[in-house]
DNA sequence: GCCAACGTTGGC
DNA sequence: GCCAACGTTGGC
């Protein structure tokens, strides 16, 4: 079976692309709805290719690529009363949300955007096409990913 | 800034 | 268990 392909949302004024390229790996914290932890704690494995995507700024679209670094772990922000990721139904013993690390890979030279995305009509079954699709982390079919690899991304 | 779509909460 | 009210997401 061929590895799960994911697309990841974020918000560039929170994290962005950059942000993750200078980092190189980091914690994906602060995923807040149940079904995204699901797909994170259930389905994500390691080396797992993912779309890294800007929302809620003026081109919205995948701006770049990374991967999957690690299973899933308790997201340990919800138990630090002074993160905005705070959540105390949450414990240690109990944890509640989940993420995992996410390795760059690479900064697109330009934004795949989802007007681009929208247009294309062989991607219109596509998670985030959809009318308020609003998923922050979301499956991608291989053949999606591959068509959009070879069609957009360089 | 607006607002449609969606998820969650809580009264009953 | 239903569903109205509310809060959030995120495109536009």
């Amino acid at each position: 079976m061929t590895a799960q392909k994911w697309l990841m949302k974020t918000e560039p004024t929170t994290y962005s692309i950059d942000d993750l390229a200078r980092q190189g790996v980091t914690p994906w914290e602060g995923v807040r709805n149940y079904q995204a932890r699901n797909f994170m704690r259930d389905s994500m494995h390691v080396g797992d290719a993912v779309f890294l995507y800007h929302s809620n700024t003026s081109i919205p679209g995948i701006v770049g690529l990374g991967e999957v670094a690690s299973e899933a772990y308790p997201d340990y922000f919800a138990w630090d009363p002074d993160s905005k990721y705070w959540d105390p139904r949450s414990t240690p013993e109990n944890p509640v949300w989940y993420m995992v690390d996410i390795q760059f890979h690479r900064k697109l030279p330009s934004v795949v955007s989802l007007h681009t995305l929208k247009k294309d009509a062989r991607l219109n079954g596509m998670m985030v096409v959809q009318k308020g699709s609003r998923l922050s982390v979301q499956p991608v079919t291989p053949d999606d990913f591959e068509y959009i690899m070879e069609r957009y991304i360089v």
